[in-house]
RNA sequence: UCCUCGGUAGCUCAGUGGUAGAGCGUUCGACUGUUAAUCGAAAUGUCGUAGGUUCAAAUCCUACCCGGGGAGCCA
């Protein structure tokens, strides 16, 4: 439709026109006669030039009241200025005040985390929860644009469930009318359903897991995306993990350069995962690489560099103390931020070099048959660039529902996705089991109640076909491709272990 | 559940037995091109809670509460 105003991120299509503006006030800067305006509408910032000369009196007074996060409009020219981020300035000829914030907690200075999450409603206005946001929602469309492009059909499994597909522990249950039910933690076993009705299906929605686990890398609530398709084997399943995973790497680097800016990704590292194909391991390989000796030598390098990085920084921050007395007030300034860097740095220096020796000790120690741990997982993957692709674990370590491998009926024929620079697991998949008595052992086995799986049952009474998928966890793959550290950032309100608020 | 690190001004943090500190933010003042603007001045504290040791505790000890990271489990 038609707007009446303008938005930020369409001003370079404006240059000399008078446009109108509504946003906030993100930040504000000033002298005598002159303030500085940037100004935030949801679609960008852009910097408003007010001169006090050129705008009504009622105006200036306008521009100068204007506190942080306060509502505005602004008429104005705007102006070509290679100054600016995006290009463009504006030259106001009025300001009026919509509404003025109360003093804004968020400041455009460092936070701690509580402190931000206790305002996520108010923190997701700052530019690199922002970039975050645009950048999940290019994700988003990627995934959609890959397998509708693909021919699959996006169908929704159900979100409360009467099924536990892994276990009960970690499921969170409520009351369905007097009868026991859950809230899904994969919409699997019904994608194989639909499958079965359309040929290729994908689902895309949320899942629950009640696992008590306080990492970087879990969500209680995450949105996880499960292609599912008949007449595929393994290895079409892994080429379609492939294929998505370029194809969302490849939209982002293409259309969020400024959000990859602002999150300060290191984008030729993110380019070069696009590259396919991925390496393939078995998970036979993987141990054999965990286990060598080229590992153990990676991890030495690893721990000199991390000693090496320390006394560097020790050394730095002595002679800032030493600095610090003579400095000037500025430089003050600049010698006591540097100090927290210093500080925040060996914390994780510290960290490292307590986590090193115990990767080199449970990775010579690995054994065949044990799955793998986060730590194991993240040596694989500093071995490549690329993600890469494990396939044929264990058949103890993995789900009911897995195919064995026919030529080692040790093996499950699924396959796990790791992500490079250490943001591991992000997709968990494989061939499904076709036989229905082979199945109803496994259920057992697993001591699962039979009941609950009759209609699952009935997908291999009724035309059981080869067929495998994979599950995508949403909120790993934007913590990765945005270079986030933890994946609180990737959700606009994350749920977390003891996080139920805002 | 276990391991580990932390809790000091509105915010981010220094301070490790002897008078409670800095920067930012806030308020006031200066400044016509600033980019987390800069410069000057001012106000701002139950040092997580409760006990204990001591002439003296933010600092040492014990318990508890809250948070970060990790293990297990997983996307």
């Amino acid at each position: 439709m038609t707007e009446p105003f303008t938005r930020v991120a369409a001003l370079p299509d404006h240059v000399g026109e008078t446009v109108t503006l509504n946003g906030w006030l993100y930040n504000a800067r000033g002298s005598k006669g002159l303030r500085f305006l940037e100004l935030r509408d949801g679609s960008g910032l852009v910097q408003v030039v007010v001169n006090q000369e050129a705008v009504g009196e009622a105006s200036w007074e306008a521009a100068a009241s204007l506190t942080q996060e306060s509502a505005f409009r602004v008429v104005g020219e705007v102006r070509a200025d290679e100054r600016q981020e995006g290009g463009v300035e504006v030259q106001a000829a009025s300001v009026e005040v919509l509404a003025l914030a109360e003093p804004y907690p968020i400041t455009p200075k460092e936070h701690g985390v509580e402190f931000l999450m206790d305002r996520r409603h108010l923190w997701l206005r700052s530019r690199r929860q922002w970039a975050a946001m645009r950048v999940r929602n290019r994700i988003i469309m990627a995934i959609h644009g890959y397998f509708q492009g693909e021919g699959y059909v996006q169908m929704d499994a159900p979100v409360l469930t009467g099924n536990a597909v892994e276990g009960t522990s970690t499921l969170f249950e409520l009351d369905y009318f007097d009868e026991p039910a859950y809230l899904t933690q994969s919409g699997q076993l019904h994608g194989e359903a639909m499958a079965m009705a359309h040929g290729k299906i994908y689902t895309f929605g949320p899942t629950f897991r009640a696992e008590k686990s306080k990492t970087r890398r879990h969500l209680t609530e995450f949105w996880m995306i499960e292609p599912e398709m008949a007449f595929y084997d393994l290895d079409m399943n892994m080429d379609v993990a492939e294929e998505l995973l370029a194809a969302i790497v490849e939209a982002v680097t293409a259309d969020c350069q400024p959000e990859l800016a602002i999150l300060e990704r290191d984008v030729d590292a993110l380019r070069a995962s696009a590259q396919t194909p991925f390496p393939r391991l078995s998970y036979t390989e993987a141990v054999d690489l965990l286990t060598s000796d080229a590992t153990q030598l990676m991890l030495d390098a690893e721990q000199e560099g991390l000693e090496d990085e320390r006394h560097a920084l020790e050394q730095e921050r002595d002679q800032n103390r030493q600095a610090h007395g003579q400095a000037k007030k500025g430089e003050k300034r600049r010698i006591d931020a540097r100090e927290i860097e210093i500080n925040v740095r060996l914390d994780e220096i510290a960290e490292g070099l307590r986590n090193v020796p115990q990767w080199k000790a449970s990775a010579a120690a690995f054994e065949w048959g044990a799955d793998f741990g986060g730590s194991d997982e993240t040596i694989l993957t500093r071995h490549y660039t690329t993600p890469i692709i494990v396939h044929r674990y264990p058949a103890a370590v993995k789900a009911f529902y897995m195919k064995r491998d026919p030529e080692d009926d040790r093996l499950a024929l699924g396959m796990d996705v790791l992500a490079p620079e250490g943001y591991g697991e992000i997709i968990g998949g494989g061939e499904r089991a076709t036989d229905l008595d082979f199945l109803r052992q496994q259920v057992e086995a697993h001591g699962l109640p039979e009941s609950a799986f009759d209609w699952y049952f009935d997908l291999r009474r009724y035309g059981s076909v080869p067929h495998a998928g994979f599950g995508l966890g949403l909120e790993r793959t934007v913590a990765w491709v945005c270079g986030l550290p933890h994946v609180r950032e990737t959700a606009p309100f994350p749920r977390l272990l003891g996080r139920l608020h805002p």
